[in-house]
DNA sequence: GGGCCATGTCATCAGTTGGTGACTTCTAGG
DNA sequence: CCTAGAAGTCACCAACTGATGACATGGCCC
């Protein structure tokens, strides 16, 4: 059937890369890295699990640069300042979990009980998310106001991952949205 | 030196199994499920491996009692109403970790990501926790009161042990600690 | 077309994990 | 004193993990 002019992704180490970073990306934001096998990954990518030490070093190395090319925190930042509180609490609460966005938090989530994964997530999160909202945000006391919003974001996310929505209806989301609504805005328009 | 007549604890049953509680529940606060093998657990207790399986029937088992005996929400609770946010916000943010009152947040922290021990966590921490917290918040958004507190707990909580005390100093820690006892008490006095 | 290196496959290792059952030893009760 | 059963010890298993090195094979350049 398949034309063999183009053997699909035989031999093609940048494809097999490619591929093994993506399984690795989607498995350690679902199950975390512990849960998450070297086979596994292998697997989903349709690879030989060698070829993940022969190219990335080993577990540890490949769930580095998961992180380094993991979706960052300018997916909240675009878009007007004042509306920043309901967007967030909107894909917090109220819309079906877009996993593209969170896959930093839900990573970090999962992750961050291993020690072989923390020093890198500590590292990379710090980089990648408080540092860009600091600037963001600006003003004196920027970086306690980062570190307010990363509590209710990541707490919020914590909580809908462990029950199931919050174990709450359509109607009580909307309310939680827009408690949260108020309150990350008033972190963002500071100050404390 | 140690008089023969009370032969310190040898041959006690249930001496062991609070030995072996006991260093479950450190290990597991400061570790999470996954990081904690039953070999280490014997071992703090001063006991042997296979008494584990004897006593609790497995590890998994020896989690949910090691939950059910987690201090709960109580530490929270009593104290009069108005300085809820004020006491809850110092303990996170400014006393050093207090990790008797933290400890059934830090086991859940730690050990969700484990298949084996999230359900346990769902099912107690909703028992020892969601429900003793609504019914003393009270009224009809309780819920999702509820729910609110627990993702500004919860976040700060994950936020203090992923970054060494926030990466902030004492000031700033100050500063974290009135913005976060203000909020918490918006949702305590409610409605949203 | 032929050699050669990148690419992929395979078998296997060493370490760790939780768990089990046979064994020993202590203690209580007669 | 002596037995019976509780309490503790020990050796070991089966499963799984990440990793490695030997080997096969495909494709590109000369």
């Amino acid at each position: 059937m398949s034309p063999p002019m183009t053997p699909a992704r035989t031999r093609n180490a940048a494809a097999t890369r490619t591929a093994i970073l993506e399984a690795a990306r989607k498995r350690f934001a679902h199950e975390g890295y512990d849960q998450t096998g070297v086979r596994e990954i292998a697997s989903d990518a349709g690879v030989d699990a060698a070829l993940i030490s022969r190219y990335f070093g080993g577990k540890e190395e490949l769930f580095g640069e998961v992180l380094a090319c993991a979706p960052n925190i300018a997916e909240f930042l675009d878009g007007d300042r004042d509306s920043f509180g309901e967007r967030v609490a909107q894909m917090l609460a109220v819309e079906p979990m877009r996993e593209e966005k969170f896959e930093l938090f839900l990573i970090m989530l999962r992750s961050a009980s291993s020690p072989k994964a923390a020093e890198a997530i500590r590292r990379h999160s710090h980089d990648a998310f408080y540092q860009p909202l600091e600037t963001w945000l600006g003003g004196d006391d920027a970086a306690v106001r980062a570190r307010l919003l990363s509590c209710v974001m990541m707490g919020a996310t914590m909580n809908r991952v462990i029950y199931e929505d919050y174990l709450l209806d359509g109607q009580q989301r909307q309310e939680l949205c827009e408690a949260l609504a108020r309150t990350l805005d008033n972190y963002v328009s500071g100050p404390v």
